[in-house]
RNA sequence: GGAGGAAUGGGUGAGUGGUUGAAACCGGCGGUCUUGAAAACCGUUAGCGUCGAAAGGCGCUCGGGGGUUCGAAUCCCCCUUCCUCCGCCA
């Protein structure tokens, strides 16, 4: 959420920066209503300041033994003019809460302006996409041929978009979570939590999905209760409503959860495989960052990601999303994007963005230096580290062998029993 | 699931209708004293909104929301969270 007082300082700046995202129609209500808004606000302000002092007045009174029947009449009246007013500032007040949530955050001025992912800049690639003798299998074939990966069964007993892991292919998402928690723990100084993955709407109002996403999350009847749709969630508002120390900057924690997602408008793309879940797991890093720093910090984050994909040997790029194609909350957005030789592109398997003080503000996440002065809203920043899925899908696809065995890279093996390789020999899955 | 109890400023904790936005203590900050420090003493110490060029007003805020009243931290209703006991349970 943008700050009131700033966007009426700035609403022409805002305008075009929203204007850069695409946002439809400017900023017009927002003046209208803010205007009207602050003239009611003055006007039952003045009414209640009279009330006020006539109240203080009868009670003098009515203690010297005066008759106060007239007055009270009087102050009657005017409580029920505050009445009527005050219920107009009350739709105003909605009004403007409504047009400022529904605002999305302001690009960072290092932001490529574009409408489509096209504009989107590369910012540098890392690793030679594998140059195979033979032609490479989607992960779906080699992962049923395998016995590691059972798609009609996670059809039968959930539906479409969900999984069943067999055997090593289970182990494997189990052995990519440690990995990928080790790494970011002893290397990269995050601390580890273990967050519901089930969690209310103040925090999903608090990341800036609620209230304009809801259709893209899984909602428990009857209850004010959502499946999280990623860990940024729940680790976000660990500190909503408090005050951090300063001196504490920057926090940096992850963790290892299960993320659900709607998919909702979603039906026809990514049906093959396992690309596209309703369910998936996924390392989820994130920061509390001195506003000073926070860019730094997302650069850093980055970073981090990327080690976990150098480490796997996963050929990627790094992509800066131009303004069109960032989330609503965020200011800045780099994703990673891991080769598929199946499909012969770089897909999506993490997501770093700051978004400064906006979900601060909407979740009310301050810190103070030294425990004096001003509390100030701090950055959040998050990334994935990565999503577990579309690393299980890179792995099997580019450590594919012509026998269609996949070769574990070494820094795993350590996490599946010394195992080097996945083989059809003994699958436990019947055909 | 059933029965009770609680929620006040950075902390502890007073306060059951009228100068209480809130005592007292602790903590924080500034000062006096001291070679320095401690102790002691004095002073100071909420947030948001809104008007104003500023100085400074004014309004709202005692878990959240509604109500009663001329006037609510105080009375009534609903909700949330926490605690205790009973039941159930991995």
């Amino acid at each position: 959420m943008l700050d009131l007082a700033f966007v009426r300082e700035n609403v022409e700046r805002v305008e075009e920066k929203l204007a850069e995202r695409g946002v439809p129609g400017g900023l017009d209500s927002f003046r209208k209503v803010d205007l009207e808004r602050r003239r009611l606000l003055t006007e039952v302000e003045a009414l209640k300041n009279r009330r006020n002092r006539a109240s203080e007045e009868i009670g003098k009174l009515k203690q010297q033994g005066v008759d106060v029947q007239d007055r009270i009449r009087e102050t009657r009246t005017l409580s029920d003019e505050i009445k009527r007013l005050d219920e107009e500032v009350g739709k105003l007040d909605e009004e403007l809460r409504q047009i400022l949530e529904n605002l999305p955050n302001m690009p960072h001025a290092s932001v490529p302006i574009g409408s489509s992912p096209k504009q989107n800049r590369e910012v540098r690639r890392w690793g030679e996409p594998r140059q195979f003798s033979f032609p490479p299998r989607p992960h779906w074939e080699l992962g049923e041929a395998l016995g590691i990966l059972d798609l009609a069964r996670a059809a039968k007993i959930t539906g479409s978009r969900f999984a069943v892991y067999w055997d090593l292919g289970a182990k494997l998402e189990r052995a990519l979570a440690n990995f990928m928690l080790d790494a970011h723990g002893r290397e990269h100084g995050y601390r580890e939590v273990l967050p519901p993955a089930i969690v209310n709407s103040a925090s999903l109002f608090g990341t800036g999905n609620l209230p304009k996403f809801a259709g893209d999350l899984f909602h428990l009847e009857n209850t004010d209760w959502w499946l999280s749709p990623t860990a940024e969630v729940p680790l976000t508002n660990l500190f909503r409503d408090e005050v951090l120390d300063a001196a504490e900057l920057p926090i940096k924690l992850m963790a290892y959860t299960p993320c659900f997602r709607s998919e909702a408008g979603s039906y026809g793309k990514d049906t093959r495989g396992i690309i596209r879940q309703h369910q998936f797991q996924k390392v989820e890093m994130v920061k509390f960052a001195h506003p000073d720093t926070s860019h730094q910090e997302l650069e850093s984050l980055t970073n981090d990601a990327e080690a976990i994909l150098q480490k796997l040997g996963l050929p990627y790029r790094v992509v800066l999303l131009c303004t069109g194609d960032m989330g609503f909350s965020s200011a800045k957005t780099y994703d990673l994007e891991v080769w598929l030789p199946h499909s012969g592109e770089y897909r999506e398997i993490s997501s770093c963005s700051n978004f400064e003080s906006f979900q601060a503000r909407r979740a009310n996440i301050r810190f103070r230096t030294g425990g004096k002065g001003k509390s100030e809203f701090v950055h959040t920043l998050n990334g994935s580290g990565v999503a577990i899925g579309r690393t299980w899908i890179a792995l099997v696809e580019n450590y594919q062998q012509e026998d269609g065995s996949i070769v574990i890279p070494e820094v795993l093996r350590a996490y599946l029993d010394g195992a080097e390789r996945i083989t059809a020999e003994g699958r436990l899955v019947p055909k």
